[in-house]
DNA sequence: TTGACAGGTGACTAAATGGTCACCTATAGT
DNA sequence: ACTATAGGTGACCATTTAGTCACCTGTCAA
């Protein structure tokens, strides 16, 4: 049997947890290369390793990093879901096509500023 | 000429900006009906005039909500497009799709379960 | 033109948050 | 066995943030 970890995801601590630029760089790194290490993570901050941890727990908690343990080591892994339930939250289908193309508008409009 | 706005959204702005209960719900308040003043979003709140507005400024200076003024009133109206930057930046092309479809899930469980 | 109304500012307080450290536990490898 | 390594906890301090208030500006309508 499959059982599936608690997505239900306290809004809250969410958004709590995507409020800190440092989070937001571990997620970054974890949506460049999953299943890493906190010694891993924490080799590219400039922070000590309690504070990396800290901030780790923060996301899990929140539902954003989920976790497996392989020996002394604890593997993060970035999970998606959370994200996308803010975008539905205030991005309805119909807007959703609109919103998408001026995104897309607009990087065509940096991209000709560069040139 | 058309001058856009700065949809130019730092992201610590928007961060901080969703990161607190109380302009979330603005955010609901917009959502569900645009161009509402003050008064208006302040009436649906336990909270001083004061309180709301420092809110609205807030998600103003992320570039969550974008005014217009009307006489003696100010109208507000939700951004979309910082919201949907945030979701980019963690969920690819090739993932929205399983995402979205196990939110789906998600969601048929649920209502299988209140049944 | 005067009074009511919508919005705005700067200062202040209480609470929450980020970061560090001393100290602890568990696993790996020799 | 024992030493190095990966991870973990609770207390602590500095900074940031939410909320309120006294006071101010601009617009509407009788």
């Amino acid at each position: 049997m499959v059982t599936y970890s608690p997505i239900v995801t306290d809004d809250d601590l969410v958004f709590k947890a995507l409020a800190d630029p440092t989070r937001r760089i571990l997620l970054d790194l974890l949506f460049q290369r999953d299943g890493r290490t906190l010694k891993d993570l924490e080799s590219g901050l400039e922070m000590t390793r309690f504070g990396v941890m800290k901030h780790l727990k923060i996301l899990e908690d929140a539902g954003l990093v989920v976790t497996r343990r392989s020996g002394r080591e604890k593997l993060h892994f970035l999970n998606p879901v959370p994200i996308r339930m803010i975008h539905d939250r205030w991005i309805d289908k119909y807007r959703e096509r609109e919103v998408s193309a001026l995104i897309a508008l607009k990087a065509e409009l940096e991209e000709k500023d560069r040139s």
